[in-house]
DNA sequence: TTTAGCACTCGCTTATGATGAGTGCTAATA
DNA sequence: TATTAGCACTCATCATAAGCGAGTGCTAAA
């Protein structure tokens, strides 16, 4: 997975030049407009030889003869791997990153829409997230509410700050003392135990005992299992989609169609970004280095984000092929941390 | 208001045709089409004739000389308040809503959201709802949780079925006992009381009292206000935003951009359709006859939901003034009954 | 090894003409 | 008098052709 440096310094330069000019405007780069937007000293005639080295040993293509050069994925990945440079971060950036660490504290779920929702208006890219159903989440504690005498409305917490709520509807009614016995006993039973391990086993000993609570127990369950053991269940949270339809390349209504869909259909892309979720660093895939095809022309900068020190869930940006992979390198990498920074006082 | 029948018989045939074909084809309808597809009796050169007639009293339009015709907004809402007949909702349409009502119940706002997918689902439209900030919230419970030593997770739980929680940080830590006591005082204090009568002279009072909880309150009624108290916060519900690109009059991507961009900003139309959860029954808004500029190309199909016999919000469909209103108003009808019903019961 | 010069390629834009769906008007018909 | 057949006319749409220009590859000179 090293990229080799077989480049000249010539090359190198010119490729970057290339790269840098068809990602600012999305057209095909001559010979010509390297040579005079860029101060290489060289001629445009010289270009064009290092140019069509480039492009026979892959880094660049023609869409057509006699137009100019567009970078390929491999052109790309050596922009990347090898060219560039670390974008600062821009004053105007941090304070909008620093709106995140500012605000006061929410549920982890909130927080991470809001780290989303940043990311994608400062890479004006889409931006996307995943929470994982990660299997160390904990029961916490549980709270019923008599809403009136046949509805409870049930509350759970889960350890790293996740809550979920549901109504439930009993035939026979609850005193709120009742209530108030039943969850404190099940709060005994269940607190500090892993979700996932919430089996039958737990559930009959609760049955058992001297509690009765028909029905309450199964809604219950049924609450935890819906979250938490269901595997299409992970969350993907997704911000700026509108920003696509300012790319040239998503004019074309039927193509971006697909995608849209992709996005509104949620699972490829959360399962995609699970799939990230054990690595670390962040990590730049370039069009065809995409393995589901609906992706092949675009790139994903994801990073891995943490709670105390364990891998937590993958935040990104989507974005085309032409992409300004440093400043979406720099911001996904930064908001990253930040979050993880945040999560870590939970 | 009351639409003049001023049409003979056979004048509104052809509007009801135009109409009906145009919906069904998105192109300009013209007199062979009306004479061959629909069988009036009579030949295309009299259809000519009334739909010159027609065109002059400003039902119909063309969009250019020799081209065929297309309803105006005024030929839309004859043809909504005179010409349309109730189309039964199909056993197929039927089942889908059945799986609404056989959910189990959930908070409302899951409840709406269900019913926003299902409504963008059947009508293959944009569908939309609000829940706006009632000015009859009650408060109902507190439950303060703690998630370690510094964060407290509070949760309020409002009287129909709308459930907050956030996250506070506290310097000092508080033992569960602390908690307990904090939160039941708070519950005898504020329960039963309307969200927006929560104020500085009962803050004060809770103040005076002998427990000491110092940051949380502040944090507490800032939750309080954050929902409930800033008219900003009216939440608006959106689905099946990609059925607007089958739409033929959505293919120029500029366009609608623009109407993406209303609908993402929320602002606009959570406003629209707020200040329509007043009326009853099913309302229909055509093209130019909304004020706002961003809708003049579009219709908008809602009805009122209820809870307890009063008005809770709006639900309705977004699309094309070529728009399916038999379908959309039947469905809209249909949903936002069975809405009202589910949420009767809580 | 670099570069100036030049013929060549080919996508993009604009102009032109053919096509056909649809109209309005007129005159014949029931 | 109301209807309809017939016909000239309009105009968006589509395909074809011509011209433009950005950009190339190759050759020969520096």
């Amino acid at each position: 997975m090293i990229a080799m440096s077989n480049l000249n310094e010539r090359k190198k330069c010119i490729l970057r030049a290339v790269t840098d000019d068809y990602i600012d405007t999305a057209e095909p780069v001559g010979s010509r407009t390297i040579a005079s937007r860029y101060k290489l000293g060289i001629s445009s005639a010289t270009i064009r030889n290092e140019m069509a080295d480039l492009e026979e040993s892959g880094y660049l293509y023609q869409p057509h003869t006699s137009a100019g050069r567009i970078p390929s994925d491999k052109g790309y990945r050596y922009y990347v791997d090898v060219l560039l440079e670390k974008e600062p971060i821009t004053a105007q950036e941090n304070t909008k990153i620093a709106q995140l660490a500012k605000l006061k504290k929410e549920a982890i779920e909130k927080l991470i829409r809001r780290s989303t929702k940043i990311l994608a208006e400062l890479t004006e890219y889409i931006s996307v997230a995943v929470i994982p159903k990660h299997h160390q989440a904990v029961f916490k504690h549980l709270q019923l509410v008599s809403l009136d005498p046949h509805n409870i409305l049930a509350i759970i917490v889960i350890d790293p700050g996740i809550v979920e709520n549901k109504i439930i509807f009993t035939p026979k009614s609850f005193s709120p003392n009742e209530l108030e016995q039943i969850s404190s006993h099940l709060n005994s039973k269940l607190r500090g135990i892993k979700i996932e391990a919430i089996g039958s086993n737990i559930i009959r000993e609760i049955k058992d005992s001297s509690i009765k609570a028909q029905g309450l127990l199964e809604c219950l369950l049924e609450l935890l299992e819906d979250r938490f053991k269901d595997p299409e269940h992970e969350m993907l949270i997704c911000d700026g989609v509108l920003h696509l339809f300012e790319q040239p390349e998503f004019q074309d209504l039927d193509k971006t169609k697909l995608l849209l869909e992709m996005i509104e259909q949620r699972q490829t892309l959360a399962n995609i970004l699970s799939d990230l979720a054990s690595s670390s660093g962040v990590k730049v895939s370039i069009g065809g280095e995409n393995t589901k095809p609906e992706l092949k022309e675009l790139s994903l900068v994801t990073a891995t984000y943490y709670l105390n020190g364990q891998s937590m869930g993958t935040i990104g940006v989507l974005g085309p092929t032409r992409m300004a992979y440093g400043r979406a390198i720099t911001l996904v990498d930064e908001i990253a941390g930040v979050l993880s920074e945040l999560m870590d006082s939970f």
